[in-house]
DNA sequence: TTGACAGGCAAGCAACCACTTGCCTATTGT
DNA sequence: ACAATAGGCAAGTGGTTGCTTGCCTGTCAA
């Protein structure tokens, strides 16, 4: 549950959800490259990884391994949690 | 708008926000007593007034001086980006 | 008026986090 | 077979963060 939290906590990690929202199945390289090429951000292959293996740990990305590719997906469902937990209302003026 | 998402990357400001929503115009000694009283922990009174700067600055509090008071109120409004940025749909198998 | 109460400011510190660097493994195409 | 491609592992580093400690300011009640 702390882990959606501090998952959603990084500019990266949320582009990369951003990413994955707009087409699912996507390589590391493919994510580095929209990275680069859509937002302006060069960070090393290896942050990339593991910015996914952290949203892969808070449940918001699957892995899974096709040859010598892996491919990623996103799941929002633990996302439903946080407009769950505080629902909205009028705030106070 | 990062503010917000690393605002609630804490789970004391989470419980804050918990506790605001349950009653708004709280001061810093009763949300730190409430820390303490329901959920065990003991942080420091500068700790937890951190820690509402924090969702200040969030736009998640807002905090009102009477008289020697502080009271503190809730604005759950942020939070509606999160639902809005990634709509719901089902996690693919 | 003066002590108690509610809160603020700022420095210091340990833990965490995002990131890099260097090297290694596995799969694919020619 | 072997080079290229896709990715993994682990140590090191600078910056951030959550927290404490110590002291100060402002407000109220006796």
């Amino acid at each position: 549950m702390t882990d959606v939290f501090k998952a959603i906590a990084d500019e990266t990690r949320r582009l990369l959800l951003d990413e994955l929202l707009e087409r699912d199945e996507q390589t590391l390289f493919e994510l580095c490259s929209k990275l680069a090429m859509r937002h302006g951000l060069t960070p090393t292959r290896q942050a990339v990884s593991q910015h996914l293996s952290v949203l892969e740990q808070a449940g918001l990305v699957r892995a899974e391994r096709r040859g010598r590719y892996r491919l990623h997906t996103i799941d929002t469902a633990p996302l439903a949690q946080i407009s769950e937990r505080w629902p909205q209302r009028e705030a106070p003026r």
